[in-house]
Formats: C-alpha cells, structure tokens, sequence
DNA sequence: AGTACCACCTGACGGC
DNA sequence: TGCCGTCAGGTGGTAC
C-alpha cells in the first residue's frame, strides 16, 4: 500500500521508535531488495551508527545516520516495518532486520520483494537521479497548474507520474479524483484551472486525512471511496456500482454517476 | 510525449 | 479440495 500517506505513517513511526539506538547487528535475509549495494556494504554502513532523523519525498524514506550518510527505504507494494523486542523473533516476511544494542529489532517487511533499500551519501543527487518531481505534499497551487499544463493525457496517470510529482500512486488518485468529482481517463488539456484547483485541494485534504488517520482505509471516512475498491463495491455518495477500468495500465476505480469525464 | 506492454516477485482469490 | 489463471496499492525498460 505504501504511497505518500503510508511512507509518511512509517517515517513517523521510525522517529516514534527506532532514532538514537545503536545498530549492533545488521541481517539480510533477501539480496533482492538492494539496490546498488551489496550485503557487505549495507553491513558496513550501518553497523556501530545510529538512526539520527528521517525524511521523506513521494514515496521514498531516508534516514540520516550518524555516519552522515542516508539509509534509503522504498516498499513497493507490499513494504511495512515493524519495530519488536527479541522475544517475537522469526517473522514471516522480514527481508532485512536491524537489531538494536537495547534488545529491540526493526523489521524491514516486503513480502513481494518490489521495494528497494540502499545506503546513499547524498539524497538531493538520488531525487535528481530518479528524476523526481516535488513531493506532492510541499506542492503549491500555482506550481501544481503549471506541472499539469506541461502535459498531455489521462488526470490520473498525470498525477500518478512520479516525474511530475512524487508520492501520488493508484489507490489515491482513485480517491481524489472521486473526491474531486472528475473522471479518471479526463483528458488534463480538458480541466479548467478550477477543475485543477479543486483536485488540487483534494489532494492536499486527501493526503491529510489519510495521514490524519494513520493510513489506515479502516479508519477513514465512510465517504471514501478507498473502501470500495473491490468488487462489488458501492459508490459512497449516490451508492451506484462503482466502475472499474484500465488507464495507463493500472485498475481505475470511479463511479460513472458522480464523475463526470471532461 | 503518450501509452501499451513486459519484467521484476510472491501471495491471494475466484472459477472450474 | 486442488489446480490454475488472474490480479495486486511499486518502478523501470522497451517499442510504437
């Protein structure tokens, strides 16, 4: 699940747990998620230092380590983390594990093995390398109309383009949009600047709601259309069948009824 | 510049 | 029950 929203939840939950302990012990139990480091390296990298801040942009969490260097953390679809004391030992899909010198451990979990983790020595030339926009949640009105007005195609695969803006990815297009009342597959030479400015907002109310309620669809408003995703699903407002379609590749959810297509 | 499709991986789910 | 195809919220590459 981890879009902007969810990264964010676990950079809080690192600064809530794991800052400031000594990193005795470094166990990686799957390669696959390195990405330009080797097990050694990543090892060596962390081993003696400490977890010192966290920052995030779109969908990728860095945290500063004493050494001065970064540790990067991408999840993929499936990434979470989980911060546990020695006793509970031996989950199921922890891929990397970070003990602690006061006995506790932080679980870097991916069970389909799509995130990535690195060690970087400079984040700003990472963001450059990956070619990202501006974190979707820094975004200003203004800069958001022009980064729209500099593309062609769907709304959604628009907001979904890491290139333009980093963070938004399938599910919260889905539900701005939705919120924002405009079909998924609109045409973005087709908005007005007040259909902008109201998806724009959408996104900044969406992002904080979701933030808000700790990323959790379980908690979040019965107006949301998040919880319909599955087949079956009802709209939330006029309680119609909710659409499902492909655009740019990925499933859209919407409803037909309440967005309109421009 | 778009989009369509494939690949990377594993697990869950529905149909038969 | 069991096998199999399909799909899943990520990114990155290719070919049109």
């Amino acid at each position: 699940m981890p879009e902007l929203p969810d990264v964010e939840v676990l950079k809080q939950y690192i600064d809530a747990t794991s800052l400031h302990k000594n990193i005795s012990n470094v166990e990686i139990k799957s390669t696959k998620v390195l990405e330009g480091i080797s097990s050694k390296g990543l090892k060596t990298g962390l081993e003696g230092h400490c977890l010192e801040s966290t920052h995030r942009h779109g969908k990728y969490l860095f945290v500063r380590l004493t050494s001065g260097h970064w540790l990067m953390l991408h999840f993929g679809m499936t990434g979470d983390l989980k911060y546990y004391k020695a006793e509970n030992k031996g989950m199921s899909y922890d891929q990397i594990l970070f003990d602690f010198n006061n006995g506790y451990h932080l679980a870097y979990i991916n069970k389909r093995m799509l995130g990535k983790v690195s060690i970087l020595e400079d984040i700003g030339k990472f963001i450059k390398g990956k070619k990202l926009g501006p974190d979707a949640s820094d975004l200003g009105l203004e800069e958001f109309k022009k980064i729209i007005n500099r593309v062609r195609g769907s709304i959604k695969s628009t907001l979904m383009n890491q290139k333009l803006m980093a963070g938004i990815g399938n599910v919260y297009s889905d539900e701005i949009l939705f919120q924002s009342k405009i079909h998924p597959a609109s045409d973005v030479d087709n908005l007005s600047g007040d259909n902008l400015k109201r998806i724009f907002q959408k996104m900044k109310s969406v992002i904080r709601m979701a933030i808000k309620r700790r990323a959790d669809p379980g908690r979040y408003p019965s107006s949301f259309l998040l919880n319909q995703r599955h087949k079956s699903g009802k709209c939330p407002k006029c309680g119609g069948e909710v659409e499902r379609i492909k655009i740019s590749g990925r499933s859209a959810c919407y409803c037909r009824k309440c967005q309109r297509k421009y």
